[in-house]
DNA sequence: TCCCATAGTGTATAGTTATTCATTTATGTT
DNA sequence: AACATAAATGAATAACTATACACTATGGGA
């Protein structure tokens, strides 16, 4: 069961990545990935990711993910909440995350704001946040899905 | 020709007033406007309006007008512009717009932003703004586009 | 263990949207 | 006006996406 949380990821990543314009595309990439089902999973997968299909500049359309607007800002707060990132270690299937004094709650609101299906929540102190995964989503998955929110975190991990 | 910015803006209107989740309702909805058009046309509009047909929240996809951001304070701003608007006059189909002094630049971005593609372009000075009208717009259509913009023109145009 | 309920999936197909082709309509030029 | 060219449109259909149905796997209870 673990194959589906890891087929949401990688379309996810794939989308965010690149242009992508019809399923049958999309289908053919995943295989690229080793990842073989049909298109009507998919259809279903993009509708449980809440995926938009929207105007590449009036030439077609294209996949989008939600929450992809980017105010202005936003990424200067993801890069100055990854810098507070210390750790993160798993203990019952509950992830926790070391951060310096009074990053915690910054980084939870980066969390919880993208609101990914792999969390089931946070709670945040002054400096260790809670991670409550969704069952059936290995340590793994919670860890790629942190570095889909803040990708400052790919070399602080492992 | 002017059936098809009257069209596409009754588009415009319906979308970004209720919930349409595909086009043959959209149709339906433009039939009761006075509009009859086929499929194939709508297909075309909307992909030159630039719609976007995005998730509703996971139950389904809706259309949904590109630059819908309307960021808080927009409202007001709108409001404000609106106030300083004095009247319109066309001349070799040209549009000139009479603000209040200082009040120009503050209605033509509002016009700006929209980026309707009615209007080509603006030209503000302090108290005067030259509309210049893509080929084939009617002053109606102007007009129209320009009370979509700022609804509260509506009491003061005409 | 044996049901039962639930969730996930593929196949086939229904539903929806985009495009091709032919035709008409508008625009520009002499 | 007469012609050439470009733009707009509808009908038919191709392309794309969602869903009904059947089946399977999984995880509780009894």
């Amino acid at each position: 069961m673990g194959n589906r949380t890891e087929r949401l990821l990688a379309i996810r990543n794939i989308i965010s990545s690149q242009k992508v314009s019809n399923q049958e595309e999309l289908l053919e990439l995943l295989e690229k990935k080793g990842l073989n089902y049909t298109q009507a999973t998919l259809s279903r997968d993009l509708k449980f990711l809440k995926v938009n299909k929207i105007s590449d500049r009036g030439r077609g359309y294209i996949y989008e993910l939600p929450d992809q607007h980017h105010l202005p800002g936003q990424e200067m707060a993801e890069t100055y909440a990854a810098q507070g990132f210390v750790s993160i270690q798993f203990a019952n299937k509950l992830g926790v995350i070391k951060t310096l004094p009074g990053y915690a709650p910054s980084i939870a609101s980066m969390i919880d704001k993208t609101n990914p299906f792999e969390i089931v929540g946070t709670l945040a102190g002054d400096d260790t946040i809670l991670i409550i995964p969704h069952d059936n989503v290995s340590e793994k998955d919670v860890i790629n899905t942190l570095i889909m929110i803040l990708p400052e975190l790919k070399d602080k991990i492992k």
